[in-house]
DNA sequence: GTGTAGTATACATCTTTGTGATCG
DNA sequence: CCGATCACTTTGATGTATACTACA
C-alpha cells in the first residue's frame, strides 16, 4: 500500500475497508500514539519513529484521504534537515507540511530554510506546493542520526516478541499439516514402490534417504501460487496435486513424505523476525538492504527472494529465481517497469529503477513497512495476501512474462543442473545464493554411533548442509537468529546447530529467559513426538509396557544427546578472528577489550591468539570494585591485599584534591583509586557496639547501605522524628545515612532514622510511640481549636451581616457599624487596610460590610490557603473577606 | 565487496557527606 | 541562642555502545 502511495499511484475508488485496512489503521494509530510519547532531549527535535513517509499528494488530500490517513505526523521530508529527496515523475506534487491538528506545541521541530519550487505544469499548479530541501555542500556530509528512544526500543522488543510468537504458531500449524494422513497417503501413492522399503530400513543414514530426496526434488517444484484464502492444509493438498507450491509448502511436503515413511522428522524454519533493536534513523543514507527488507513474512520462499507471491517458477536454481523474482517485485511498485523476456539487462534496469525508488526511503521507513506488514499479517494475513494478489493482477505483463521467462529459465536450468546437484556449496559467499527458510531434519539412527539429526533441504536438494545455512543466510544480508524445529505440535530451538558465530547473533535475540520460557512446554511436546514418551512425563499410575519404556529411554537419551550436542557446540565456538568480537563475547575475552572495572584473574589459560592478543576464557574475567563499593555489599578487603588495579582519578577529583591539599587522599597515592576483586574480599568484620555506644564513622554517623553494614549489636530505626526521642532518653545514637541524592549540583546525603544499640530498641520505640501519640493528640487539639475558632468567626460574621441588614435594609448607606465583633483584635498585631490587601474584587455582599472608617483586621488563624489555586483567603471578624493570590 | 581498526558521538553511568541567611 | 528550613547556577566527567570511515 505504501509503495503504491509512494509511486504516486492513486486509488480511483477507495476500496472497501477490509480487515487488513482496519488492522493497518489500528497499528498506525498505536504507533502514532507511541511516537507522540517521545521523550524529550535536545537531539530529539527530529521527533519521529521509522515511518513510511508517503508523499501525501494533494489528490489524496482533496479526496479526504489525507485526514483518514493514519499518518498524522508531518512528512519526514519537512523535518529532516539537509535531505535530498529525488524527484520522480508523478511525485512533483508531493507536499511536505505540518498536518492539521499538529500545532507548534505538539510538533516542535527545527525548520530549515528551503526554497519553494513552483509547480511547472498547470496540472500541478492546483495540486499543491513543492517544498524541496537541498543540502548545502557543507552539510552534505552531516547526517542526522536519531537515536532510538526507550519507547522505540520497547516497541521494537514487543514487535519482536509478538512476531516470534506468530512465527512459532505458524511453524506449529505447518507441522500439524505435515501429519495429515491424507496428504501422507497421497504422497505415498505417488512414490515409486522401490522407495517404500526405506520405511523398513533399521538404521537410516543420509545415503539411504538421498535417492528419495532426489526423487522428491525432481517431482516437486517451487512456485509462488497464491492460495491465501485457503487453510494451510488445503494449500498443501493443492500443492501436492499440482506438484508445485511455495518453498514452505514444498518443504512441508517433504516432511510429510518422510513421516509417511516412518522416519523421525522435524520441520525446521528460520524465524526471520522483526529486529529486536529499532532501526536507527539516518537521513540521507541509502538503505543497503532495501530489497531484502521489503519482504513479506510467511511468503518468502528463500531469503533472497522477495515478493514471491505472484510467481510461477519451475526452476530450482536459486540464482535464476533471484533475478526473476526481484524483477517481479519491482514491477509491483513501478508500473513503468516493463517485464519482457529478452535479456537480463532488463532485470538490471528494473533493479536500477528499484534502487532509485528505494533510495528515497529511509532505512527506518523500510523497517517500519516490514513491521507494519508483520503486524497486519499477524491479524489478517489472508486478507492481506488477497489484496496483494489483486495487486499483482494489475500488472499487465506479468503472465506473459512469466510463461516466456520460465521457458528461458528452463533452458538455463539444464545447464545449471550440475551446480544444483552440488547444492549451494559452490555458490556460498556469492549473492546468487538463495538460502532456504524451510527444511527438514531427519533423525538418522545409522549416522554416528548414537544417531544424528540430518539437515535435508528438499527445496534446494541439499543433504547435511547445516554448516552452509549460516553462510547462505549472511550472504543474503540476513542474520540467522532463530532456527526452530517443529514436531508433534511442539518446537525446539536448534539455532546452535546452524550457527557457528553465536556472538554475532546473541545480541539480536530476545533474552533467553523469555525465549526458554516460551519454548519450554513446546520442547516437551517436540521431544515426545520425535520418538515416544519421555519417562519423566509418564503419568503416575499408568504402567508403560516394556516396548514403550525402551522407546522412551531411547528418546530420552536421543533428546539429551542432542541437547548435549548443541551444548558442546555452544561451548566450543571457534575463536573469532576480529578483535571487536571479543568485547562482549560470551566465551572468550582479550585483555585489550576489558572494561575499566574488569581484570583477568586468574590470567589463563590462553586459548589462542587474535591479532597477537592472547585469548582467555570469559570465565577468567572478574569485576573489580572500590573498597567503598564492596563495603556496600557487606564485604571488606582482606588484610595485606594490594589493589588488583589502580586507576587515575577523574580530573574533577584531581582538581578537588589539588584545591584542598592534604584532604582525603587515598592511601595508595595522589589522584588514583584502588580497585579490588571479589577474591580479595571477606565478609565485613564490623565493630561491636560496646556499653551502649554505637560505633560511628569519621563523620559521626553510620552508612546504612544495607542491613549488612550495621555494626554488631545495633539496629536501624527508620522513623521520622526519632532523634529528639533518643536525645531525651540520652541514648547514644548515630544518624543513618542511606544514600545520596543530587540536588543543586551537588550530592547530598540522605538520612533516614537513626542507628542505636539493640538493647535500647524497645525503650526508644515505646518512648517514640508515646511521643507520637502525644504529638498526634496535640495536633488534633490544635485542629479542633482551629475549627472551633472558624465556626465562631463564621457565625459572628453571619450575625453581623444579619444585624446590618436588619438595621439598614437594602438602602445604601455610608453608616458604619461601630462595633465589629472583634474578640481577637488585641491579640493580632497584623492589621492591614482593605485597600492594600484587596487584589480581587470582593463580592456584593461583602461590599455591604465594606466601610470607610472601619479598619479590617485579618488574624492569621482566620486565614485559609488553597494550595491548588494559590489563593489565600483572609477574613476580618466583621465578615469581610479578601482573597489574595500568592506566588 | 568485505572485514578490520580506529574515530566520532550520543547516551548511560557514576559521582557522592555545603553553607549562609532567615525564621520560629 | 539554637535548630530547622530554604535557596543557591537543576552536575558533569567518563565509559560504553554504535555508527561511520579509511584502508587493506
Amino acid at each position: 500500500m505504501r509503495t503504491r502511495n509512494q509511486q504516486g499511484k492513486q486509488h480511483d475508488d477507495p476500496p472497501p475497508r477490509s480487515l487488513t485496512d482496519i488492522s493497518k489503521d489500528a497499528v498506525g494509530k498505536f504507533l502514532t500514539r507511541t511516537s507522540s510519547r517521545k521523550s524529550k532531549g535536545k537531539k530529539e527535535e527530529d521527533n519521529r519513529i521509522p515511518w513510511p513517509h508517503h508523499a501525501i499528494t494533494s489528490e489524496e488530500e482533496s479526496k479526504g484521504q489525507y485526514s483518514q490517513n493514519t499518518d498524522t505526523r508531518p512528512s519526514s521530508n519537512a523535518n529532516t534537515p539537509g535531505t535530498i529527496f529525488p524527484q520522480e515523475k508523478g511525485k512533483e506534487n508531493s507536499v511536505s507540511c505540518v498536518l492539521p491538528g499538529i500545532t507548534e506545541d505538539t510538533c516542535e521541530m527545527e525548520w530549515e530554510d528551503g526554497f519553494v519550487a513552483m509547480p511547472d505544469s498547470e496540472d500541478n499548479h492546483h495540486k499543491g506546493v513543492v517544498v524541496e530541501f537541498y543540502d548545502s555542500p557543507s552539510s552534505s556530509k552531516k547526517k542526522t542520526i536519531r537515536r532510538a528512544s526507550p519507547e522505540d526500543k520497547e516497541l521494537a522488543e514487543l514487535v519482536h516478541k509478538v512476531h516470534l510468537l506468530c512465527l512459532v504458531a505458524r511453524g506449529r500449524l505447518v507441522d500439524r499439516a505435515c501429519n495429515n494422513p491424507l496428504i501422507q497417503g497421497a504422497l505415498l501413492s505417488l512414490l515409486p514402490s522401490n522407495f517404500l522399503k526405506i520405511a523398513d530400513v533399521p538404521n537410516v543414514t543420509a545415503n539411504v534417504v538421498a535417492p528419495l530426496i532426489r526423487w522428491f526434488h525432481e517431482n516437486f517444484r517451487v512456485d509462488c501460487s497464491d492460495l491465501s484464502e485457503r487453510s494451510f492444509e488445503s494449500r498443501l493438498a493443492f500443492a501436492l496435486e499440482r506438484r508445485r507450491g511455495t518453498a514452505e509448502e514444498v518443504a512441508a511436503l517433504s516432511v510429510a513424505l518422510f513421516r509417511a515413511l516412518n522416519l523421525t522428522v522435524r520441520f525446521v524454519s528460520i524465524l526471520d523476525v522483526a529486529p529486536l533493536k529499532p532501526a536507527i534513523d539516518v537521513s540521507g543514507s541509502p538503505s543497503q538492504d532495501a530489497t531484502c527488507a521489503d519482504s513479506g513474512i510467511f511468503d518468502n520462499s528463500t531469503l533472497m527472494v522477495t515478493k514471491s507471491r505472484q510467481i510461477v517458477s519451475p526452476v530450482q536454481s536459486p540464482s535464476q529465481k533471484l533475478g526473476f523474482q526481484n524483477k517481479i517485485s519491482y514491477s509491483k511498485g513501478t508500473s513503468e517497469t516493463v517485464l519482457d523476456t529478452s535479456a537480463s539487462t532488463h532485470i538490471e534496469r528494473s533493479e536500477a529503477c528499484q534502487t532509485k525508488a528505494e533510495g528515497s526511503k529511509r532505512k527506518g521507513d523500510l523497517e517500519f513497512d516490514l513491521q507494519l506488514e508483520m503486524a497486519v499479517l499477524a491479524t489478517a494475513s489472508a486478507s492481506h495476501k488477497s489484496e496483494l494478489s489483486s495487486e499483482s493482477k494489475d500488472l499487465p505483463s506479468t503472465s506473459s512474462y512469466v510463461s516466456s521467462y520460465s521457458n528461458k529459465l528452463k533452458r538455463i536450468k539444464t545447464e545449471d543442473a550440475s551446480v544444483i546437484s552440488h547444492g549451494i556449496s559452490t555458490a556460498v559467499g556469492s549473492k546468487k545464493v538463495g538460502a532456504s527458510l524451510y527444511w527438514a531434519e531427519v533423525f538418522c539412527s545409522g549416522e554416528n554411533s548414537t544417531g544424528k539429526w540430518v539437515h535435508i533441504d528438499a527445496v534446494n536438494l541439499i543433504i547435511g548442509g547445516e554448516g552452509k545455512v549460516e553462510a547462505a543466510t549472511s550472504a543474503c544480508k540476513r542474520t540467522l537468529r532463530y532456527a526452530v524445529a517443529f514436531a508433534g505440535n511442539g518446537a525446539k530451538d536448534v539455532t546452535r546447530r546452524y550457527c557457528t558465530k553465536w556472538y554475532m547473533i546473541a545480541s539480536k535475540r530476545i533474552n533467553s529467559q523469555w525465549w526458554d520460557a516460551v519454548l519450554a512446554p513446546l520442547k516437551k511436546l517436540e521431544s515426545r513426538a520425535t520418538g515416544g514418551v519421555v519417562p519423566m512425563d509418564i503419568q503416575p499410575g499408568t504402567v508403560p509396557n516394556e516396548q514403550e519404556m525402551v522407546k522412551a529411554s531411547r528418546v530420552a537419551s536421543q533428546s539429551s544427546l542432542e541437547d548435549m550436542e548443541l551444548q558442546i557446540r555452544a561451548l566450543t565456538e571457534p575463536l573469532p578472528t576480529n578483535q571487536q568480537a571479543y568485547r562482549n563475547h560470551h566465551l572468550y575475552a582479550i585483555e585489550r577489550w576489558l572494561n575499566k572495572y574488569e581484570i583477568l584473574y586468574p590470567k589463563g589459560p590462553i586459548l589462542g591468539y587474535c591479532s597477537g592478543h592472547a585469548v582467555y576464557p570469559r570465565t577468567s574475567v572478574q569485576t573489580l570494585q572500590t573498597k567503598q563499593r564492596w563495603l556496600r555489599e557487606g564485604l571488606q578487603i582482606k588484610a595485606n591485599e594490594g589493589p588488583a588495579k589502580v586507576l587515575k582519578h577523574s580530573s574533577k577529583h584531581g582538581k578537588a584534591q589539588a584545591s584542598e591539599p592534604g584532604v582525603c587522599k587515598e592511601a595508595d597515592g595522589e589522584g588514583t583509586f584502588s580497585l579490588y576483586g571479589k577474591w580479595q574480599t571477606e565478609p565485613l568484620d564490623l565493630p561491636h557496639a560496646i556499653n551502649g555506644i554505637v560505633p560511628k564513622n569519621e563523620r559521626g554517623q553510620v552508612d546504612v547501605w544495607s542491613e549488612k553494614c550495621l555494626p554488631h549489636g545495633t539496629v536501624h530505626l527508620r522513623l521520622p522524628r526519632v532523634v529528639p526521642v533518643a536525645k531525651r532518653l540520652e541514648i547514644d545514637f548515630a544518624p543513618a545515612m542511606v544514600g545520596f541524592e543530587f540536588r543543586n549540583g551537588r550530592s547530598i546525603p540522605i538520612y533516614e532514622g537513626i542507628v542505636i544499640c539493640s538493647e535500647f530498641k524497645d525503650a526508644i520505640i515505646e518512648a517514640y510511640t508515646e511521643a507520637e501519640e502525644k504529638r498526634e493528640a496535640e495536633e488534633k487539639k490544635r485542629d479542633e481549636a482551629q475549627a472551633t475558632l472558624r465556626w465562631y468567626q463564621l457565625i459572628s460574621s453571619m450575625i453581623t451581616r444579619q444585624r446590618l441588614n436588619d438595621t439598614y435594609g437594602d438602602t445604601s448607606t455610608s453608616e458604619v457599624p461601630s462595633q465589629p465583633l472583634n474578640r481577637k483584635e488585641s491579640e493580632d498585631g497584623r492589621k492591614s487596610s482593605c485597600g492594600e490587601n484587596r487584589r480581587k474584587p470582593i463580592s456584593k455582599s461583602d461590599r455591604t460590610a465594606l466601610t470607610e472608617d472601619h479598619e479590617h483586621i485579618f488574624p492569621l488563624e482566620d486565614q485559609s490557603f488553597d494550595e491548588e489555586s494559590s489563593v489565600r483567603t483572609k477574613r476580618c471578624p466583621c465578615g469581610f473577606l479578601v482573597q489574595v493570590e500568592e506566588f
